[in-house]
DNA sequence: CGACACGTTGAAGATTCTCAATCCCAGTGG
DNA sequence: CCACTGGGATTGAGAATCTTCAACGTGTCG
């Protein structure tokens, strides 16, 4: 009865967890937000929680959603499976991230999402979102423009994986994954832990594992980025943007 | 003072102007929608109407709309320029589509929106829809669902960009304009009227025109397509989806 | 130790791109 | 009426990018 849309039953109260202010911390960059609604965003999380062991999937592609479902902790990717045997991820969702919104839980999702690392979510109930949201425009016109830049971000994933070449891709990829980051305090200087493969990169980026392998090398090789032991550095991003192309207007960011 | 954002003067009132019912007839698919419902919605269509010839935009990256805005007429594209020159198209407007949510409208664009062939837009003050909105459950709910199928598209581009060869590309593509056509009633048995010329097609599948030529040649040649004219006749739809392996599911359709 | 997942490298081959030329057709101006 | 123009479609050929297959290294874990 906990999440009747996936069966898993490792549900339980939030006790000794106390969840991060991601959420929070990143609608507040899109609206006024008073002390109180970010108060009252963060009780909503307090609530049952929901835990998925890394490459365990969350959910999948045909069921309809029953929980709204926010990200504490961990990385998950959104992904379709494709009858020639290949997956593709179609977007990160990083903590503060909305997994499952409220208007996707109208229909069958049309994609899975699968844990990268450990993942622990938030899961609220949709009248509770509707109560908090009929408290408060501040958090009414933040989660609007939290749900347009999901959108912008699809859009300019797909721009990635039409017009650039895989180096461009890639770059792009880190650079994006970077400043969401940011946004929620996640960065340590210039760098931040990313729990991603390259094989799970290449998924992204929509080129072979081998590829993605290359390209690395070669970034290295040019100091762009340095990544070992799942820790990305990004010595100059201004340089890093410049050589991939990598604009921020679509996360309504600069650097 | 008509349409500040982007200062094309060629708006007026729509006198002898009658608009096709796309949009209601599309949003009728997606919830119940009374008889009352439905006019509301083709009400609020007739009011103020914008022209742009084709080939103009109609709308440019970076600023910020100030009506919401939807097809009446003719085919547009959303898309990105890239700092090498090149396009991408990230999507097509067909008739029945809001091309200008509300919701999009709280921020700077991050990209432009171009008419493929002369383009006919109502243009809908921000507050009629809200009015609408209030009235009804059921718009409301198409509404809602309307737009998360928009983000399943843009999904759905971002699996066929990343993961299928051009040929699939193209195919799914087509396959998908097809049914949208048809929920809003725009086909012709099989076929339908495709104003695209192969550089546009080129844009939005990710390849090089010359590549889309001869991909279109080779389908002519299975006879999975037949293109002459600006019309698009698909001898069966079945077997091109098999083919390409397109699924109609984030469509919320069945074929 | 063995199994396994991930990262790394080499080499051959497929897909797709770019460049360049040609063709067709509609519109335009003389 | 006809030459001219321009956009789009078509074709060929060589080159670049990227894939696949295969092998091997490395570290972790039971």
């Amino acid at each position: 009865m906990d999440q009747p849309e996936d069966g898993r039953p490792n549900t339980r109260r939030a006790s000794g967890y106390v969840p991060g202010p991601s959420f929070s911390r990143k609608l507040a960059h899109y609206a006024n937000l008073t002390m109180r609604d970010e108060q009252l965003l963060d009780f909503l999380l307090d609530g049952q929680m929901l835990y998925v062991g890394a490459g365990q999937d969350m959910i999948r592609e045909g069921v309809r959603p029953v929980f709204v479902k926010i990200v504490m902790e961990g990385w998950a990717a959104r992904y379709k499976m494709l009858e020639n045997g290949r997956r593709q991820i179609v977007g990160f969702l990083l903590p503060g991230d909305l997994c499952i919104p409220q208007a996707i839980m109208t229909m069958p999702l049309d994609h899975s999402i699968g844990a990268i690392n450990d993942l622990h979510c938030a899961m609220v109930q949709p009248g509770q979102l509707d109560a908090v949201e009929q408290e408060s425009i501040g958090i009414r016109r933040a989660l609007a423009m939290d749900a347009q830049i999901s959108l912008a971000i699809q859009r300019e994933w797909t721009v990635n994986l039409g017009a650039r070449a895989a180096p461009e891709r890639i770059g792009c990829l880190i650079c994006e994954l970077y400043l969401r980051l940011k946004a929620v305090g996640m960065t340590q200087g210039t760098g931040y832990f990313c729990p991603l493969t390259q094989i799970e990169l290449a998924e992204a980026a929509g080129v072979s594992a081998v590829h993605v392998n290359r390209v690395i090398k070669q970034m290295r090789r040019e100091d762009l980025i340095r990544w070992r032991d799942q820790f990305i550095e990004i010595p100059d991003p201004f340089r890093l943007a410049r050589a991939c192309g990598f604009r921020p207007n679509y996360l309504q960011m600069s650097f």
